[in-house]
DNA sequence: AATGAAACCAACCGCGCATAT
DNA sequence: CATATGCGCGGTTGGTTTCAT
């Protein structure tokens, strides 16, 4: 076992512990891992006072979230991780944590790292950060402004939104009045669909005419299919159902933004009902019964992001429960209503997860979450 | 082989938010 | 209501590795 660096002490005086810093020993990481073990993820500051770790809990928090929790995917990004990876940039700017929701396996350090990595190397180059057809929300634009010496124009011009529609998804003027996605905040005055990117924007034939985006292939076998979340497999299933052409797709949209604004009413309704306090009780609950709560490929648990019936809750705070949970971060994939199945996000961020878990097949997500012929049972969507 | 630049990666820091006291 | 605490996020820094010359 190699323990290298100063490791714990103490300042002799006050007894004040004083807090290592730098990297990790094998040693610190086992003891972090065994602590988790047993006292499970949160409460970090605990650490310190439960092993022998001189960690802050912010640092032992990271090196979990980073490098210990199970499930990590280690390697290099996939192309098709490496695609996603772009578009979400172009939705959300840096939203780093956003995007590893999005990537299983994969944290916002990593993403982050990635992205400026690259922003760098294109920066350099003079190459445009997105692929023609992705247009990045404003926000781009502010954090990346135009080099004046950069001949050909590394980002699109600003295009105005209010004389700008996306070709498949609404300005947020469409979507409800509380914000819950940075892609539809004020300063995104649009935001690109993976339908259409996937359309207009094919992999190969991008790579083929600009070789700066021919990335690393090396993992792509180890490419995880993404699990669903409610609101896209249905409506997944929908569109995949027949012809799924474009004008569907867009006047579907329209309702489905319509309709959604009322569901988001309703859940903001559900959800004032059933704030944090008991939400809270029920999650540390939650993570109590963490070993029993699923069956089937739902091995993981103790996320916020589940979507599944809790034992014990009365309907109604099940219910709540969901509605509260979908609402913050499960509603921008109900919006995301394009996407490939593959691209489709778990929705976890830091919970732990198994890579197990992140698969569903249609059949199991079926049985899961029964879906009408004429499609009603999708709240809001008709 | 040596060296400098670029790329990669891990970790820290500051801030803000939610909750508890 | 004010303050403390826990936590998460995004930005930044610094060390290490890889690559090009």
């Amino acid at each position: 076992m190699i323990v290298y660096g100063g490791g714990a002490s103490e300042d002799g005086g006050g007894g004040r512990v004083v807090l290592k810093k730098g990297p990790w020993t094998v040693a610190e990481d086992e003891t972090l891992a065994a602590y988790v073990r047993e006292y499970g993820e949160g409460n970090w500051n605990a650490v310190q006072k439960k092993t022998w770790l001189a960690r802050c809990g912010k640092s032992c928090r990271l090196r979990w979230a980073n490098h210990l929790r199970p499930n990590l995917r280690k390697g290099s990004f996939t192309p098709e991780e490496e695609r996603l990876i772009i578009q979400l940039h172009s939705q959300l700017g840096n939203k780093w944590a956003r995007m590893a929701a999005q990537l299983p396996g994969r944290t916002d350090n990593e993403i982050k790292n990635y992205w400026n990595t690259r922003l760098k190397r294109f920066q350099r180059q003079g190459l445009p950060l997105y692929p023609p057809d992705i247009s990045p929300s404003n926000h781009q634009q502010q954090m990346y402004p135009q080099q004046p010496n950069t001949p050909s124009s590394p980002l699109p011009s600003p295009t105005p939104a209010s004389s700008f529609t996306f070709p498949l998804l609404q300005p947020p003027s469409l979507c409800p009045k509380r914000c819950y996605n940075t892609a539809f905040s004020p300063k995104a005055s649009y935001t690109s669909s993976p339908t259409f990117l996937n359309t207009h924007f094919p992999l190969s034939s991008y790579q083929s005419t600009n070789p700066v985006y021919s990335m690393k292939h090396e993992l792509s076998s180890n490419h995880i299919p993404f699990s669903t979340s409610l609101g896209v497999y249905q409506v997944s299933k929908f569109l995949d159902n027949g012809d799924c052409n474009q004008n569907l797709n867009t006047s579907l949209h329209t309702n489905t933004c319509q309709l959604l604004e009322d569901l988001m009413e309703e859940a903001e309704a559900l959800a004032d009902s059933f704030r944090a306090p008991k939400r809270r009780q029920l999650m540390a609950a939650l993570q109590d019964n963490n070993n029993n709560f699923f069956s089937g490929s739902f091995g993981h648990c103790g996320s916020s992001n589940n979507l599944f019936p809790l034992q014990g809750l009365t309907p109604k705070e099940d219910e709540c429960l969901q509605m509260n949970t979908m609402q913050d971060e499960d509603i921008t994939k109900l919006l995301d209503w394009g996407s490939e199945s593959e691209e489709i996000s778990n929705g976890h961020s830091s919970a732990i997860t198994t890579e197990d878990s992140l698969v569903l097949d249609d059949h199991q997500f079926a049985l899961l979450f029964p879906v009408d012929d004429d499609t009603n049972n999708l709240p809001g969507i008709c």
